[in-house]
DNA sequence: GTGAAAGCGCTAACAC
DNA sequence: GTGTTAGCGCTTTCAC
């Protein structure tokens, strides 16, 4: 073969190089270069005797040895640094990010948060190490000033999902959170609700804070009152969740609506309401869609977002920046959209 | 700063180097190496004073040049190969390798495959290019005797997931398809039913053949007829699928139960009989578990798969062959569980 | 058209 | 303890 077997127990076993190659085509090695990249200038004669020996020996090119030397020193990868690559939004946010990496042959390195600032950093760095071409992230920390020295000196170019940057100019792709969670209130409360209850993550998270602002000011505009005991914040747990929704109902004036800002959140709040007998009783309006919704009994009305066109258009905006394209940083606005199922159509019980 | 400004328009700005920090700190350039690595060997106070100057200029190890010199040349990244990040099986696949991955500081390339051969065979190529250091992949291919020249010959290690590898020895970890597929009929069988239909994804996907063969071996068990007209496969669609559901209740002799052998057949499975108004008169368990199941009207009955644990399995038996460990490859199977939530358990209209 | 030599940023081997 | 030198596999530069 290629060279002498190595002993039994011999290190990590490297495959055949470049220059094996040549020796096998009987040419330079710079001729088998410019065969693997394409390069214009080989004779076809040539040409065909370095695939072959490609062939021959199972080459396949070193991309770490080549993007070390490269003028440019691209490693054709991202980064991608998510919530949690297991959840839904996450996935598809993820997926189309691939696709859009895929058509240009770059791949994709994915990590995930947990809601965890540190793990960011560390993940960041991990990948600022690989020298990632490019970062997309949703952050967990409440300010990204330490990407300085990962991405910003090296002019990485960097694109914000799902949450704005703090503490560093980029690009951030971000759905309309307040206007979403304004049209949900906007639609219970054309169902004639007056009493519409809020139930939100944590928060600190800034998607959990816009949606709440997004309520807040619709019930305003409306002439409703929002009551703080009818706002339920930092529900992060199914549990939690579910015995919020549990004590407004149990209120001398409980909420005759529900806006739930979030996917788990808005699942616990079905939960609850079977649990109470009260699913056809309490309207609701979850942000964010899941699967099956439309089977349940009512329907789950919803704010969907678009997270395929999130990550498409993260991906889009950080390709253009690695092709040398410059403009101001500036935020993206996705749309949501309300689908409506029966739970948001749902009437309250008094006319009022 | 670390060196002159480079003119505007300038190639890639590469940041500071080993040298630099070296120059900065005044010692020699493999200290810092040995600093940078917690190589033990070098004095408390020159590791301060490397510390300072990494520090100060925002110095990141360059990860490609270091595995490119290193003797066991690892990158200290493994690749994923799954059907599509984007679903729920092979997301929680990959977060359950990536927790494993974390816990040593390697990091994870995935992508999907859409059933999609050619594509796997590029998706390697390129992971191979990247010199992964492992790969845990659920082939869409029918044979991966080239994975031979990818990861075999250069000793890297591979472990198939979900589906087992062919044309090639190594590692699985697979559910148990069969055994969950026969413990569903079983089920549906023990409800009183004889009639029993099989909706199932094509047949060439290995765990749509493994739970075919489930159910099949099971009906016999039973004494029950497979019914060529009870059996519907290829359903790769929602269209399809609904389709197939309806005409099998369309016949003069319907099956009284379905089993659907995968996740989306199930949904779409639910739909049509919600369409027909049947959902309490036809009992169905599908394979696999999905999202609020449990708040369906009836909840819908499964067999659940452990993707985490197959994941996290995955993952361990790569990594342990990375640490040199040797054995014979086999499979490793991991168990599927019935859910019982109302669909599975409805009684055949007519005894028979 | 083609290839020899230098060097990307780092670690291995070995000297001090 | 510490530093110097060579070279990982490739692309760049430049000579032919």
């Amino acid at each position: 073969m290629t060279s002498v077997d190595p002993v039994a127990g011999a290190p990590a076993r490297r495959g055949p190089r470049m220059r094996d190659v040549a020796a096998l085509a009987g040419v330079g090695i710079k001729t088998v270069s410019r065969v693997v990249n394409n390069e214009p200038g080989v004779s076809p004669d040539l040409a065909a005797r370095v695939r072959r020996a490609v062939e021959q020996l199972g080459y396949r090119p070193n991309l770490g040895a080549s993007s070390l030397r490269r003028a440019d020193g691209k490693t054709a990868a991202i980064a991608l640094v998510l919530e949690n690559i297991a959840n839904p939004f996450s996935a598809a946010v993820h997926r189309a990010v691939e696709d859009v990496a895929r058509e240009r042959g770059v791949l994709v390195f994915a990590g995930s948060l947990d809601e965890d600032p540190r793990r960011e950093r560390d993940l960041v760095q991990a990948f600022t190490m690989r020298r990632a071409d490019g970062l997309i992230i949703a952050p967990a920390s409440d300010d990204q000033g330490y990407l300085y020295d990962d991405v910003v000196r090296t002019q990485t170019p960097v694109v914000f999902v799902d949450r704005p940057p703090h503490g560093l100019r980029a690009d951030a792709v971000l759905a309309t959170n307040a206007e979403g969670a304004a049209a949900a209130v906007h639609h219970l409360a054309d169902a004639g609700h007056e009493r519409i209850a809020y139930l939100g993550d944590y928060v600190r998270i800034p998607t959990a804070a816009d949606r709440f602002r997004g309520y807040r000011e619709a019930m305003v505009d409306r002439g409703l009152r929002v009551r703080a005991e009818h706002v339920a914040h930092d529900l992060h747990s199914a549990e939690a969740a579910e015995r919020a929704v549990r004590a407004m109902l149990a209120l001398d004036d409980p909420p005759t609506a529900l806006f739930s800002s979030q996917n788990l959140v808005t699942i616990a709040a079905v939960r609850a309401l079977r649990a109470l007998g009260r699913q056809h009783a309490v309207a609701l309006v979850g942000f964010d869609d899941f699967p099956v919704a439309d089977l349940l009994d009512p329907g789950v009305t919803v704010v969907a977002q678009d997270p395929a066109a999130i990550g498409r258009t993260a991906a889009e905006l950080l390709f253009r920046r690695l092709d040398g394209e410059r403009w101001e940083p500036r935020q993206h606005r996705v749309e949501t959209r309300l689908i409506a199922r029966g739970s948001g159509e749902l009437r309250p019980a008094v006319a009022s």
